[in-house]
DNA sequence: CGTGTCATGTAATCAGTTACATGATTCA
DNA sequence: TGAATCATGTAACTGATTACATGACACG
């Protein structure tokens, strides 16, 4: 569990305020989906491990009537990590994409397959619009005066442009589908 | 290694013509690394699976003063199996993005700093854009007359257009980000 | 009474990269 | 002479998800 990048979204989130790992998944869901996620099986670890680095310290909140809260805070060597993390100069990583596979392989089968695939992908690519208007709407009411929520925007302004882009390049990929999709009819006319 | 991504976008590439494990990589780096990757530890192993799955079978090419090279070609169950994984919908994964993990902590920092990350990020997408009318030139010159050219054109069109619009929204990113350097420059001058 | 939320954690599994091992040929 | 290309493969490691185990409370 070496995992830099899991570590310091962490750690990250951490510096923000105290918080369990249950607490960290909702922050992850809620706040941060549009570039990130993370799953307990990967947090829980992470966060037994930056204790034993002395990164972040724990302190149990017994509740009535749940389980208790193992609540996490970061330490002044966490914050110092975390610090010396945020100005080094971030990985590129190239995303994988299962429709573009797919479409790619498009000749193999029937036009109306990929039109599916690509129709899907627009959905999809509407429905994150939604839900990253909902993340922004969240970050704009919580805000502590930090002078966080310009930062914050920016992520989500970036993913919305994203997903518009790749909803403009369905439209215009549905028209070249559908054309081809017709010059392939009339050639089946024409042999008949 | 039950990976079936991986798996078929392996049998995907082998539908086109037999190839060596060597060949693969090239084929994936020149030909579809707008949207896939993939490692040689990954695709040895798969190869040798496909071939216990029967769905490739392989044949040893002597070469002179080269190592032996392995080439790979499609079984008739590998055809009717990539044509059952064509037809099945794509799954969609967030792709994670460390600039934006920087970014969103960027009030824990000097703005120079995310202004760095932005115009890093600003350059990689310039570079990609590059490599990708590179990649669009090789496909366009290949042409067995398949018809596979418009669906992999539309791969490529994809990538552009995601590379723009993350260059558009750099642009206005960077613009926030120097204002936000002002008002916090302006404060600190009222403060002295 | 069933679903969802709160809450933590481990084990098994899957997925993927990097390093290592080996070695000839070509090209600048 | 050193780097790049051709060529295959394994082992170690890192990274990440899913399933499992446990159990109370709130809400409709």
């Amino acid at each position: 569990m070496k995992s830099n990048k899991s570590k310091f979204a962490i750690v990250g989130l951490l510096s923000r305020g105290p918080a369990s790992g249950y607490d960290l998944r909702k922050l992850i869901e809620e706040r941060i989906s549009h570039f990130w996620s993370e799953s307990f099986g990967q947090i829980y670890p992470i966060l037994k491990q930056l204790t034993v680095e002395r990164l972040a310290r724990r302190k149990v909140e017994r509740q009535i009537g749940k389980p208790d809260r193992q609540v996490y805070s970061l330490t002044d060597r966490g914050e110092a990590a975390l610090d010396e993390w945020l100005r080094k100069p971030a990985e590129f990583q190239v995303a994988r994409n299962e429709t573009m596979l797919k479409l790619f392989l498009g000749s193999q089968v029937e036009v109306d397959v990929s039109i599916e695939h690509v129709n899907r992908y627009r959905d999809h690519q509407l429905q994150l619009l939604d839900e990253y208007t909902e993340i922004e709407r969240i970050l704009s009411e919580e805000e502590g005066g930090t002078g966080d929520l310009p930062f914050q925007l920016m992520t989500v302004s970036h993913a919305k442009q994203q997903c518009r882009a790749a909803i403009r390049w369905a439209d215009e990929a549905l028209r070249q589908l559908s054309e081809l999709q017709a010059s392939r009819a009339s050639r089946r006319r024409r042999r008949r």
